[in-house]
DNA sequence: AAATTAAACGAACGATCGTGCTATTGTCAA
DNA sequence: TTGACAATAGCACGATCGTTCGTTTAATTT
């Protein structure tokens, strides 16, 4: 590995964790400079421009994202397993990530849905992977015969990733140390509503969705 | 209403439509200034600080929810009607906020929840207080027999806050037009998990939790 | 209408922002 | 070991940041 990729790799791993906790917004060329030892135009050299390095981030983000949370489920046999594996990673990711601060990623998600430009498509981007992701999961459990032929699992994916922001904003803002215990209970009712078959009031079973 | 009541009020509402769309640290007393036709040493001798002029904007927002959301639904009865009207403002709210942005107190519950001082106070105590009247918005519908008697309220409202944080990422930074469906069926089925009793396996009813 | 207080302005401050240049240093292959 | 090239530093730029101060204009009270 030659000298520029590595110091390029470190200067991300410093920007990640600025980014985390003063935003996309607040990582400033110059204070990142400072933090990695580098004057600000050798920095500055490595991305071209503020946007590229931001950028840059939200990748760096989204792979640390994937080695963490989402290759790890990969070798877990498809369904429910699979999905429980990736959901109780991803409350640990939320709850105490690689970096001092929140996940850079959710926290853009918010602040640049305003603001169209690549940043945003960055971000749209790794959130609808996730999403897809998610739903997918879903469908597998769906064709395991874990969960209910008839669930609708786009609404799943869209369910999942509200409580993940919910544990944010419970947790770190917040700061109430039984947020984890919410997380993981509304996500055994989200489970359970997915594994319990439709049914009318009369009794009967119906699939109509 | 004195002069200087006027102007500070005009600030204010430009300073909200900035923030929605800018965040919290986009709001630059420069651009304000520049916006509302003032110069930057008499806007800023308003607030006496950045630090002051940020609380205020999220005091205004507070301000602004309660009159369009919270308010209009204190008129119905308690319990679930009043519940199903502050969450379909809630989503409206959402939706189409009274500026060109989102919601600033959410998106600044992801900006600055790494960063301790009085502006995270003020969004912490914003989301306490609103979550505190779900959770007595819930307690009034299991109070009046609309939600099972042992319905954790809390958890309630920690599932009806992730919902809020779901649309405004969809609806908002991806932009999906059917996002607004999706939030919609999320709280019908919340609603259903409140209502319906809680069954073992044995079909014989259950109330512990 | 005059006196008094409140509100807004204009100019400047040091600091930092992102971004160009031109050197100088360091790294690697021949 | 030297030559080529990549990597970093140094310096400066215009712009903008939040903030202070003295002055002037406007509003309110007497």
């Amino acid at each position: 590995m030659s000298k520029g990729v590595r110091t390029r790799a470190a200067i991300l791993g410093e920007a990640l964790s600025l980014t985390s906790t003063d935003g996309l917004s607040g990582l400033t060329i110059g204070l990142l400079a400072e933090r990695t030892g580098l004057s600000k135009s050798g920095l500055f050299a490595h991305f071209g421009s503020k946007e590229q390095l931001q950028v840059a981030v939200l990748e760096e983000a989204q792979a640390c994202f994937t080695t963490h949370v989402i290759r790890p489920v990969l070798d877990l046999p498809r369904g429910l397993p699979r999905l429980e594996a990736f959901a109780e990673g991803w409350w640990t990711w939320n709850q105490k990530p690689p970096f001092p601060g929140g996940c850079p990623i959710q926290a853009a998600s918010l602040e640049l849905d305003d603001r169209p430009g690549p940043l945003r498509d960055e971000i749209a981007g790794a959130q609808r992977r996730l999403r897809a992701f998610i739903r997918q999961g879903a469908g597998m459990a769906v064709a395991a015969g874990h969960f209910r032929a008839d669930l609708d699992c786009t609404l799943f994916a869209f369910q999942m990733v509200g409580i993940a922001f919910a544990q944010t904003m419970t947790c770190r803002l917040l700061g109430e140390p039984e947020g984890l215990d919410f997380v993981r209970r509304a996500w055994r009712a989200q489970v359970a509503d997915a594994q319990r078959t439709t049914q009318t009031k009369t009794g009967e079973i119906s699939h109509d969705q």
